[in-house]
DNA sequence: GCCAACGTTGGC
DNA sequence: GCCAACGTTGGC
């Protein structure tokens, strides 16, 4: 059974389109630097595994679309990269800190808006939902994803 | 631009 | 190992 991931990305950066505009419409998952996030990556993740697109730090935050996870993790090639804000100087390849694994689109669908998802009693637990949550990848459990897809799909879409 | 919340850093 | 200071995230 795959696993199910909520994955922000600013649209400033990576949107929804430019998965789509992309070869392959897949995109390598870089930059990410916080632990949590990276042992997601490099402990649980699996080709397969469902993505929900995400859009942060923007006028309309929420999920713009569905991937899925279309490789296995590598090394981020951007911590060795001294021209890259992402570049990490203590990183080496040898040892490397970050890790990024590709992504590819499944579809577009409409923007399931964060104030939506908020008002959702089944999407009350969600991570991404929660306090003070921070985490650029969260888990999403099977019948969250599922929740999610019935209001992507059904009367509100 | 504001600010709450969190993670990381670094002195001790 | 503690914890204050600092930087970042991200919605509003």
């Amino acid at each position: 059974m795959p696993n199910y991931w909520l994955m922000k990305s600013e649209p400033d950066e990576a949107s929804i389109d430019d998965l789509a505009a992309a070869p392959h419409q897949t995109l390598p998952w870089t930059g990410v630097r916080n632990y949590q996030a990276r042992n997601f990556m490099r402990d649980e993740m699996r080709p397969g595994d469902g993505v929900l697109f995400y859009h942060s730090s923007c006028a309309q935050p929420g999920v713009a679309g569905l991937a899925h996870i279309a490789g296995r993790v590598t090394a981020d090639e951007t911590q060795f990269d001294a021209a890259s804000p992402y570049h990490d100087a203590k990183s080496t390849r040898a040892a490397p800190r970050w890790l990024q694994i590709d992504v590819q689109l499944v579809r577009k669908t409409r923007l399931l808006s964060l104030a939506e998802m908020r008002e959702a009693p089944e999407l009350a637990d969600m991570r991404v939902l929660q306090r003070g949550n921070r985490l650029s990848i969260t888990p999403v459990t099977p019948q969250q994803w599922a929740a999610v897809l019935r209001r992507l799909d059904g009367e509100a879409a």
